[in-house]
DNA sequence: CGATCTATTGAGCCTATTCAACCGTCGTGG
DNA sequence: CCACGACGGTTGAATAGGCTCAATAGATCG
């Protein structure tokens, strides 16, 4: 849809490659061909977190647009691909081609709705409940891409996940226990990172029940 | 600089009119032009959490462009004043005129990267810090409007703040309290939505050492 | 096989929440 | 006019949920 009318360079990277870095001058945007990738946000006062998980399709680079310069780091959390464009030639494009401008604002908006969903699910979500929504977004991402939603492969370690949703290790540990126990997830052989979710509705349900719990805004 | 290319409808508002709502069709942005607006976010269970402050300059609307309606409510917190263009008819200006696109994906990235700021501040302050963070950020968006940050009049009730904090409206009281106990903040008379913060850096400080108190990453 | 990294689990602590009482302001109606 | 209720804010006491510290186990890799 875009190849017909952007020239991209493609670029294959390695688990921990660094795609851009903090500070660093942005000029290019990128595509997610292949591969997960997580974007790492970092105060001026050392304090960091990773905000954002991107898939296949997601756009990567978008935090350098404001000053000109990289707010975040993006790293790989696998092996992979990106498609990179060069902002000017980008926009140049956009400019003959409209569907392109969409597409792209399309993007950026859809990252913007994500945040803000892991911001509500920050601010107003338990620790269990947490961890359930990142599966379950987790499986929606795959799901709109057209992959298996039964089975899905965790790439990140307990304190990366922690670190995502403001959370310890040790609390995303115990809760996926919990969530275990309770039925709502399974542990496959081989491995604690590959995760089997029979329901995605009990999920739901769990997630939409323990809100309302702690949400006694009625008196 | 942008009127010279695009009508503007202009509307003025009261505290607490919405400007649009969650679940209408989405077509047209607002950019603020007086005044002081929350985005407030609401998930598909019932909770809700104020998603983001606009002030001054700041665009309203960007939330339904990826699925075409309105994924969140702005309300107005005080009165003022917006002017509206309709989405399409801006994408048609921007193709025409490049630095009106430039500046459109600016306002989004931005409104991006404060989101992100936003998140990392709930994922890793603990509820003083989160405070003192949310008035600098208040003094802040202020200060680059060329007005006044010596002496800040936050509109919001401290349910609202602690909404957007992810805390309970006693635990920013609570908060604010020991910030003015530590003589980080003032409450002036008449009135304890007025606030003084005699000096940024001490605030900015104040972070920074709670921040690193617990980010005890360090082995 | 040891070294290292990741995950799990327990015990105790600490912080934000919950529940509740109380105060001051404002607006309304007896 | 003042009494009353509604509302927003502050503060206290007790609770609970997540964090810290620590020990243990499994996995991976040289």
């Amino acid at each position: 849809m875009m190849e017909q009318h952007l020239e991209f360079g493609r670029r294959k990277v390695m688990a921990e490659d660094q795609i851009y870095q903090c500070g660093q001058v942005f000029d290019t945007l990128h595509l997610v061909s292949v591969g997960l990738f997580k974007i790492v946000n970092l105060s001026s006062d050392g304090r960091e977190q990773s905000a954002g998980l991107h898939f296949k399709g997601d756009w990567l680079g978008f935090d350098g647009i404001p000053s000109g310069f990289h707010a975040c780091t993006a790293v790989a959390l696998d092996s992979g691909e990106v498609w990179s464009v060069r902002y000017d030639t980008l926009l140049q494009a956009s400019a003959k081609e409209p569907m392109l401008m969409r597409l792209v604002l399309s993007a950026i908006s859809a990252q913007l709705a994500r945040n803000r969903d892991a911001a509500l699910s920050m601010g107003t979500l338990s620790a269990d409940a947490r961890v359930a929504d990142f599966l379950l977004q987790w499986a929606h991402s795959l799901a709109e891409r057209g992959m298996r939603t039964d089975q899905i492969n965790v790439h990140m370690s307990r304190a990366d996940i922690g670190n995502y949703l403001g959370l310890r290790l040790e609390s995303v540990s115990r809760a996926l226990s919990r969530l275990s126990r309770g039925g709502l997830i399974l542990f496959n052989e081989k491995g604690r990172r590959d995760i089997s979710i029979p329901s995605l509705d009990a999920l739901r349900n769990f997630i939409h029940d323990s809100a309302d719990r702690t949400a006694n805004n009625v008196h």
